[in-house]
RNA sequence: GGCGAGGUAGCUCAAUCGGCAGAGCAGGGGACUCAUAAGCCCUUGGUUGGGAGUUCAAGUCUCCCCCUCGCCA
C-alpha cells in the first residue's frame, strides 16, 4: 500500500550561498529519502524554500545599498541552480515573499491569535529619533556593559561573548547615523509555549521511541528547562504585515512564519499542479508521516515552535472539525559538518562553497563523500584528502570500476548485447539472491533514516559482486567455454542493474546513466526544472520535480538477455592526488561568485 | 559557571538489556589481468581520553579529572 511521505526540508537563509554544511545537515539527507521512497512507489511531497525575511537580510541590503528583494532574489536564485546541479529534488522549492506564504502565514497567526494563544505584552526597545523608528539588535552598537569593550553588538558582545539585550548597552548608538537611541516602549504579541508544555511532552512520548537520541535529549531538557512566551511581532518594516487593526507598522516574527513554509509551500504546490486540494493528502490524513531535515541548530523550531503552531491552528482551510492539522512524524536532525577540522566560518571564508565545488567535481562524487561523511550521530569533518581517498578507493575502485569492467567486456564479447545465460549455477543464484535481499536491508535502514549505514550495505554489494566475479570463470574461458562465461557476465550484469537502483537514491546522475548504458528505455527519475510562477501582483522564480516520466522502481533487476547495450564509458572522474593541496590552498579565501 | 552531547585502530565510523571490541579505507603479504595500476584472497593494527568504584563480567553503570562541541548564564 501506498504512503504518504512529507519531507520538510530546512529553509535557506537567503543573504549568503550554500555551503557543505547546508548539503549535510538537511539538503542531501533529505534528497536521499524523498528518492528511495518515490522508488518505492510512495507519494512524496518534498518542499521547501529560501527564508527571505529578517534583519540578516536588510543589514546585507544596506551594506551593499541594495534592496531587501534583491538581495534575496540574487541568493534564491543561485539556490535554484545549485539545488538543480547537484540533484535536491523538490516537488517545489519557493521562498517567503510570495503572496501565497503571506496570506496563510497571516491567518496562521489569526487563528493563533483567535484562539488566545497570542498575548500582548509592553517591552522596552530602542528607538532612532533620526530616523523615527525602532533599531533591530543588529543595527546598535555600544560598550558592553560585562567588560567594557567599546563595539558590542546589540545581540552579542564579540569580546566577552555574553549575550545582551541591545537596552543594556552603555552608550548605545545608531550602525546607520550614529546617533544616539533612545528607550521607548513598544507592545509586542508573544506566542504562548508554555500553554503547550503538556501537549508537547505528550507529542514527544509519542514519537521519543523512533526519533534520534540526541534530538529526544535536546527536547526533553528544553522542556525541563521550562518553556518561555517567545516575541511573534517586530518594529521592523521588512517582512509579513502583522495582520491586526492598528498593528500595521509592525511585521510577524521570521521564526514565526518561516516554519509555516513547510505548510504554504505544500498549499502552493498543490496550486500549482492544479490540485488545489491536494496539500491534504499530507496536512489531513493521519497516515501521512511527515519528516522535518534539519540541522542541529534548528531543533527546537522544529520540535516544539512549530508543532506547538500546529497545536493551535488544529485546522485551517478545512471544514470538517474532525480533522487536525498532521505533526511532524520525525525530525531527523544532523549534527555540524566542520571543514578540515575547524568549524565553518563565513566571515573567515572558511568554508565550502556548493556553487564553486561543482565547477571542479562531479555531483555524485560529492553526493557520496558528504553521505559516508554525514553528521548523523555528531559533528564531521570535510577533509579533502578524505575526500579525494573516498571517490578514488570507493566510489570509482569499488562500484565505477566494477561497473566498467563488466560493461566492457561484454560490450566487446557479445556484440553489445547482454548475453543469454542458459541455466544458471549455483553459485550464480546465490550472488543475485543476496543482491536481492539488499532491496529488504537497504530499504529498512533508509526508512530507519540510518543513510549511511544503508550506504555502507549498499556497497557491501558491489564489493559482492567484485568477490563474485573473481571466484567465477569469464575473462579466462572466454575462448574455449563461452558459455561458462555467458553466464557468469550475465549473473554480474544482473546484479549491477540491482545495485544502480539500490545506489540511485545516493548517486542519483550516474545511476541514470548506467540505467541508459544497461540499454534500459526509460529513466529512472523524474525532471527538474525551474519555472516562473506568476501570483496576482508578483511572480517568483521555484525549483520544481516532476517525476511523471521516472520509471525507476525500488525492485530487483529483470534484465532481459539480447538486450542491447550501450558503448561503456567510466561512470566517475578519478581525481589526481594534486587537488588535496589546491582545495585547501582555496580555503579561508573569499571565492569569487 | 550550569546543563547536554561527544572522546573507540593511522583515517571515517559501528557495537541491542552490561556478555569474547568490529567494518570500510590506509599499511603489510600473496595469487591474478576483464577493468579507471582498478578488483580478489590473507594479514598487522586497540590499556575504548585518564583515574577510581560496582559486578562473575564494564566501551556500556556510578564518581572524579582532562579535552572538543552545543545550549543557557
Amino acid at each position: 500500500m501506498s504512503e504518504h511521505i512529507h519531507v520538510s526540508v530546512a529553509w535557506p537563509y537567503a543573504n549568503g550561498d550554500l555551503h557543505i554544511g547546508h548539503l549535510a545537515g538537511a539538503y542531501l539527507p533529505a534528497d536521499i529519502f524523498a528518492r528511495y521512497h518515490r522508488l518505492k512507489g510512495n507519494r512524496v511531497l518534498m518542499v521547501s524554500g529560501s527564508d527571505t525575511h529578517g534583519t540578516p537580510i536588510t543589514v546585507e541590503a544596506d551594506s551593499k545599498g541594495l534592496t531587501p528583494r534583491q538581495v534575496f532574489e540574487h541568493y534564491h536564485h543561485r539556490f535554484l541552480e545549485t539545488q538543480k546541479e547537484i540533484g535536491i529534488s523538490y516537488d517545489l522549492f519557493t521562498h517567503t515573499d510570495t503572496e501565497n506564504h503571506h496570506r496563510i502565514a497571516q491567518d496562521f497567526f489569526l487563528h493563533l491569535h483567535r484562539a488566545g494563544y497570542l498575548y500582548k505584552e509592553i517591552q522596552k526597545q530602542l528607538y532612532s529619533t533620526s530616523e523615527k523608528r525602532f533599531l533591530p539588535d543588529r543595527y546598535v552598537e555600544g560598550t558592553c556593559p560585562k567588560c567594557g569593550y567599546g563595539e558590542a553588538r546589540g545581540d552579542q558582545c564579540d569580546n566577552c561573548g555574553s549575550l545582551l539585550d541591545a537596552t543594556e548597552l552603555i552608550d548605545p548608538r545608531s550602525k546607520i547615523d550614529g546617533s544616539k537611541p533612545e528607550v521607548r516602549e513598544t507592545e509586542h504579541f508573544f506566542f504562548d509555549l508554555p500553554a503547550f508544555s503538556e501537549r508537547l511532552l505528550a507529542y514527544l512520548d509519542d514519537h521519543a521511541h523512533h526519533w534520534r537520541p540526541n534530538v529526544v535529549n535536546f527536547v526533553r531538557n528544553f522542556i525541563q528547562a521550562g518553556l518561555k512566551g517567545r516575541p511573534v511581532t517586530r518594529d521592523i518594516e521588512w517582512g509579513i504585515r502583522v495582520p491586526l487593526e492598528g498593528w500595521n507598522e509592525k511585521r510577524i516574527y521570521v521564526w514565526f512564519e518561516a516554519v509555516m513554509g513547510y505548510f504554504t509551500a505544500s498549499v502552493e504546490w498543490a496550486h500549482n499542479i492544479g490540485e488545489p486540494e491536494a496539500w491534504k493528502d499530507w496536512w489531513y490524513n493521519p497516515d501521512a508521516k511527515i519528516y522535518n531535515f534539519i540541522g542541529k541548530d534548528n531543533i527546537p523550531f522544529h520540535t516544539l515552535f512549530w508543532p506547538a503552531e500546529l497545536i493551535g491552528v488544529e485546522r485551517i482551510y478545512e471544514d470538517d472539525e474532525t480533522k487536525r492539522l498532521t505533526l511532524p512524524f520525525d525530525v531527523p536532525a544532523n549534527e555540524f559538518m566542520n571543514v578540515e577540522g575547524a568549524q565553518f566560518s563565513k566571515s573567515r571564508s572558511w568554508a565550502i562553497w556548493l556553487p564553486d565545488i561543482l565547477r571542479r567535481y562531479q555531483p555524485d562524487a560529492i553526493r557520496y563523500y558528504v553521505s559516508v561523511a554525514m553528521p548523523e550521530t555528531r559533528d564531521s569533518d570535510f577533509s579533502w584528502d578524505d575526500f579525494l581517498h573516498r571517490t578514488n578507493d570507493e566510489l570509482v575502485a569499488t562500484w565505477g570500476n566494477l561497473v566498467h569492467r563488466v560493461l566492457s567486456f561484454t560490450y566487446k564479447h557479445w556484440d553489445g548485447r547482454v548475453p543469454e545465460p542458459g541455466e544458471l549455477r549455483a553459485e550464480d543464484s546465490k550472488l543475485i539472491a543476496e543482491v536481492e535481499a539488499g532491496f529488504e536491508r537497504v530499504g529498512s535502514l533508509l526508512e530507519a533514516v540510518k543513510l549511511r549505514a544503508a550506504l555502507n550495505e549498499a556497497m557491501g554489494l558491489a564489493r559482492a559482486v567484485n568477490g563474485y566475479l573473481d571466484r567465477s570463470p569469464w575473462f579466462g574461458v572466454i575462448k574455449e567455454d563461452r558459455e561458462a562465461a555467458a553466464k557468469t557476465v550475465y549473473t554480474a550484469l544482473r546484479a549491477i542493474d540491482s545495485i544502480k537502483t539500490l545506489l540511485a537514491p545516493w548517486l542519483p546522475f550516474s545511476s541514470e546513466t548506467l540505467h541508459r548504458l544497461l540499454g534500459h528505455e526509460g529513466r529512472l527519475f523524474g525532471e527538474q526544472r525551474m519555472e516562473r510562477f506568476q501570483e496576482e501582483e508578483s511572480a517568483h522564480e521555484a525549483l520544481v520535480y516532476d517525476n511523471a516520466k521516472a520509471e525507476g522502481r525500488w525492485a530487483p533487476s529483470d534484465l532481459r538477455p539480447g538486450q542491447p547495450l550501450q558503448a561503456p564509458k567510466p561512470l566517475f572522474q578519478k581525481l589526481d592526488d594534486e587537488v588535496v593541496a589546491q582545495e585547501r590552498d582555496r580555503l579561508g579565501k573569499p571565492v569569487e561568485g
